[in-house]
DNA sequence: AACTATTTATAAGA
DNA sequence: TTCTTATAAATAGTT
């Protein structure tokens, strides 16, 4: 968006890529916790890595709290400390949860 | 943003609220789309407004039907379709989904 | 639902 | 890789 326009096809160059993901995971999950406090509203967001890194932010009002309902601890937790794994049938299993910001 | 700055909390003017969530909404939507493009990322984003309508987007490529494989009919069920509900547990029971925009 | 004045996000560069 | 900055994009207030 600034020295120069970008074109909305996949960055073919990895660091590029890694610095646009990088940049750009930061201004949604920005975004997101701002819709949420200005228009009362509760947001699940999770992002994946092409290299299977999820990335959550999740408000807890009462959205969060109902996902982890709906989930069965059999197949996916959610757990909301640091450094949590989360456990679900492949392609995800044992997927590294990066818990990078949370509401509230 | 535009024509002055927005405090971080509440809009209390329900008017005004919802003006924002729409444009906002669509601003954050468009975001993780683009996101998903220029990464090569999977993402799942789940907007509950304060009525409790949910708008949903996510990207096919193994995030969403995982999810969906990781949850169970009995409890929540995420269907493609326009129009269809998502059943879980209160409070969020027999909440419409809004599928706003699909990747792929 | 359109329009802009501004703010915000960010691509490229340092 | 963190900081800078020119520019694109988002959007708050308005019409």
């Amino acid at each position: 968006m600034a020295r120069g326009k970008v074109q909305m096809k996949r960055i073919e160059n990895p660091v590029h890529r890694q610095v646009t993901f990088c940049k750009r995971r930061a201004g949604i999950l920005k975004k997101a916790k701002e819709l949420s406090v200005l228009c009362d509203a509760e947001i699940g967001l999770f992002i994946f890595s092409a290299h299977g890194k999820l990335y959550e932010l999740a408000t807890k009002g009462y959205f969060s709290p109902t996902l982890r309902q709906c989930v069965p601890a059999s197949s996916i937790k959610f757990h909301m400390g640091r450094n949590d794994f989360a456990t679900c049938p492949d392609p995800i299993a044992s997927t590294q949860i990066h818990h990078l910001n949370h509401l509230n």
